[in-house]
DNA sequence: AATGAATGAGTTTTCATTCAT
DNA sequence: AATGAATGAAAACTCATTCAT
């Protein structure tokens, strides 16, 4: 083992860590919570069956940093580019906008996390909304600023978010689904639909 | 043969096949498809495990009857008291309200359609939308109606199922998850938005 | 209830359980033990399946007493028109000409028969050789007969049985799945043949 | 790695799978496939249920396995010091007597193999007759010349292979049964009396 | 006597997890 | 640290037999 390795190591490490979450993300998605077994998720991965669980706990702890991260990245993707100091219309559309474009560019991460919601696993993060924590708030703050100006119809958040995020992913499935097939027009127009039943 | 025979032969049938499907709907919707295996399903229902066989096929055979029955529970819900022939805005406000109604009164039934969709289950029922053939065409005809009529945004069926139906079932589980509290006001107005997303 | 159905009914009763027997007899002997179960009996029988409990005892009770039958008829076959008081070549010509002629008359038997002796089921009975015990004693009388004279080998008769009735079953067999074609002309040389191992 | 563990690590495997095979045949030869449950296997093999499947796809193909294994022990046998040069009778006498030299000295093959012919594992194999392929060309090619050289009467193959394995087989079951007792001699005189059937 | 619905022990197979190497 | 063979508990499903009608 010369220098050059010994270098990698801390590397091979994420990455063997990045390819389990990988293959564990798309088994899940393609063939739900059924089709990804542990020993098929190392296969795909390239590791070790027991080097899993040097990674992680447990099948569980997995799944959910899996869903963690998911999330988190939508969040990300929601937030840039955010016009922070924009009218609250052109704000809405930009997180409606980025939420639908990633989804469809990543059918795996929409798929699990359907996957995720409606199984034993999604039980306890149910009540965490579609969004994290942190940066939540900036969405959340944005819909409180919109009801206080009376632009939005005076409703609780949660129903707030669901008239608008609702749809939004239900689009995004159908599309992936082969369905429907969205453009940037369409996704425009659906977006402003969803502004209609927000505004008052 | 007597009477009492007469109700009651068949009655015993019944009863044992709709004690299956009870306890398989109740162990699915609170423990998912994982936390539903046929020996508890028989169990629940008080019993052999060997009977449910006498009645379904499969497992499959099982959730994919319970399904259809609870979709068409649905559908019916819908359409009691229909007003087949009042205007475009009075017949969806029924639609979604009945709905409404109905799934947070059979939280069982809401969570149960959840876990099927996201499911190998529901690959296959996947594009036949939320709701059934025969009488969702009537639902249908409406939309397209609607649209015909400029009254709704020339969106495809797809995309406004979405905007309608999307946020309505959103809320139906925050409501039974406890996060917000409806009521019939809370409903109208709720179904009241979404018909301003359809609404050109 | 009539007179006529009061006569009927022990007929009715003999019916019912040749129904049994020959169901069971073609199942076992196209589809193996494994694919017999009672049930599918009961309903090729069309009687039902506690029915068959008031004739047998046990499944073990049914397959044993159709082997037993099976074996009997084949020793019918054998001596009918058996020409006791022919020359020893004459009698065994007989013999192995009637049984094969029957074998493959009657593929079901001899398909059952060759099930049940590799199965628990002909574990007992295979020292019993093919033939049952009566009636055997004329033909083990035959054999010891020729031995005697010497006209067989000096050989024990269950090796003598082997060389001939082995091959006999076993062209049977051949002829049955097709793989040969056997003639009157055929199965007597074949028999022939036999008759040539146990010579002299 | 070292020696010790060049030798042995292969060896654990081996054995393993060896030992699983041979439960496996012992249970079918001694008990049928009713009495041969995986469970039973694995237990007697002294391993975990879930191991047998490491090895072997299927019960299935655990049993197909063990089946082809057997088959060409038996022609490997028939094979060895075969007088390829020596005149048809000495050659023919070779096959006999080894086949029935091997078949008591392995009771526990010949029972698998004649459970296995029987069964609906059996159905497939039926038309290859009792000896695989590549090698039964050799014994073929010998009746073959016999019978072109005028020795052998002039049958179908499938014919004279009954003739001449036929009676082998069914002596040697006798004789496991105890219902016979074989030694060099008594073997000799029924091979002799076998080749008396294919004699012209 | 006849039925056939109900049963539950028994079968094959899968898979999360462990542990010797 | 990494491995992957081994495990055994648990799952879906079958079927001989019983028993209320």
């Amino acid at each position: 083992m010369d220098k050059a390795e010994k270098y990698d190591k801390p590397d091979k490490c994420a990455e063997k860590r990045e390819a389990i979450i990988q293959a564990a993300l798309e088994l899940v998605a393609e063939q739900g919570f059924h089709g990804a077994p542990m020993a098929m998720i190392a296969e795909k991965a390239g590791v070790g069956a027991g080097t899993i669980y040097r990674y992680f706990e447990n099948k569980d702890d997995l799944i959910r940093w899996i869903y963690k991260n998911v999330e988190e990245r939508f969040v990300e993707v929601m937030m840039q580019g955010y016009p922070e100091h924009g009218p609250v219309r052109e704000r809405l559309v930009h997180i409606g906008t980025a939420l639908v474009r990633h989804l469809i560019n990543e059918p795996l991460q929409l798929r699990f996390v359907e996957q995720f919601h409606n199984s034993p696993y999604g039980v306890d993060h149910r009540r965490e909304k579609i969004f994290g924590q942190q940066k939540k708030d900036i969405i959340s703050e944005l819909f409180d600023e919109a009801v206080a100006q009376q632009i939005f119809k005076p409703l609780e958040l949660a129903i707030l978010f669901s008239l608008f995020f609702g749809p939004l992913v239900d689009i995004c499935r159908d599309h992936i689904l082969g369905f429907i097939k969205l453009d940037d027009a369409l996704i425009e127009q659906v977006v402003g639909a969803c502004w209609d039943a927000l505004r008052r």
